[in-house]
DNA sequence: CTTATAATGAAAACGATTTCCATTTGAATC
DNA sequence: GATTCAAATGGAAATCGTTTTCATTATAAG
């Protein structure tokens, strides 16, 4: 018997995760929303008192993103947020300057590139960034008043 | 007589320019690499003991951003730099991971999709964050060992 | 049960940036 | 030149997300 054994439930493999992780990303599947260390910590002591610790939380968030579970978004704001992904995946996103709205866009553009840049510069690509800022539709209807 | 009027020197408009406002942007001129404030503030005051203290140099990077003579570049470790550009222009890097090297980029891939980002999302962008991270051709050769 | 290792939590430390506030500078006015 | 007032400046203290430290507990072998 493996050590995922029964585990069943939602994503593969994740009978070896640690407690922490588990309670993380079980935070992270329900609000599919870009949340920070602390907005995480927050709703699981809000739900239970006895919830894993801040450090525990970060700490988890650590592993889960080494596993590629989940990926962490960096908006310029000095607060990292975090999201389940696809096992593996990443991708990037629009956000609203108005009301905070994110959209999640299905298509990277920088790995399309990544063999033009090695050809042309000779960098091989580990990484990157990409995040977009603006306004959505309905924050540039409002702002026309 | 404009108020820029004589200023000549180097870059226009640059007679309006608070005393750190020019300091700061005579280090970044001379440098032309991305640089922390606390960078910027050590290379003033090793200088010059007299030079303008790091909250000025704080103050003059956002001034020097607002205006577009300066960029910030976020690399994620939490630690901005700042270089000049072109006047309200801006672009993006390849960062070796292995050596620092950085690699300004001279096109910038997110302004051609402005226009097809508004038709299919609705948004409008005013700003955005890309930067590549990998390993440069040096780097790359030194590894195969 | 005993033992070694990994996980956890609270408090303290960190570090870049911001805020406070008293002082200085610089230009406009008398 | 003296006066005046707003802007600029500098150092210390405060902020705040994150990391370290270190003692305690859970987990898994043996
Ligand atoms: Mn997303
Ligand atoms: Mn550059
Ligand atoms: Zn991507
Ligand atoms: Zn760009």
């Amino acid at each position: 018997m493996s050590p995922a054994g029964r585990a069943g439930r939602s994503r593969a493999g994740q009978g070896k995760l640690t407690r922490g992780c588990r309670r993380v990303l079980a935070v992270l599947e329900q609000t599919r929303e870009l949340s920070s260390a602390q907005d995480i910590h927050g709703m699981l002591r809000q739900a239970e008192p006895e919830a894993p610790g801040l450090t525990t939380v970060y700490r988890s968030l650590e592993s889960l993103v080494g596993m590629g579970l989940v990926q962490s978004v960096d908006l310029g704001d000095g607060e990292k947020r975090y999201e389940v992904v696809e096992p593996g995946e990443h991708h990037h996103h629009l956000i609203c300057q108005g009301c905070g709205a994110s959209v999640h866009l299905d298509q990277c553009l920088v790995e399309d590139l990544e063999k033009s840049i090695k050809a042309k510069y000779g960098f091989e690509i580990s990484s990157h960034v990409l995040e977009v800022f603006g306004r959505c539709r309905g924050c540039l209807k409002s702002s026309t008043k």
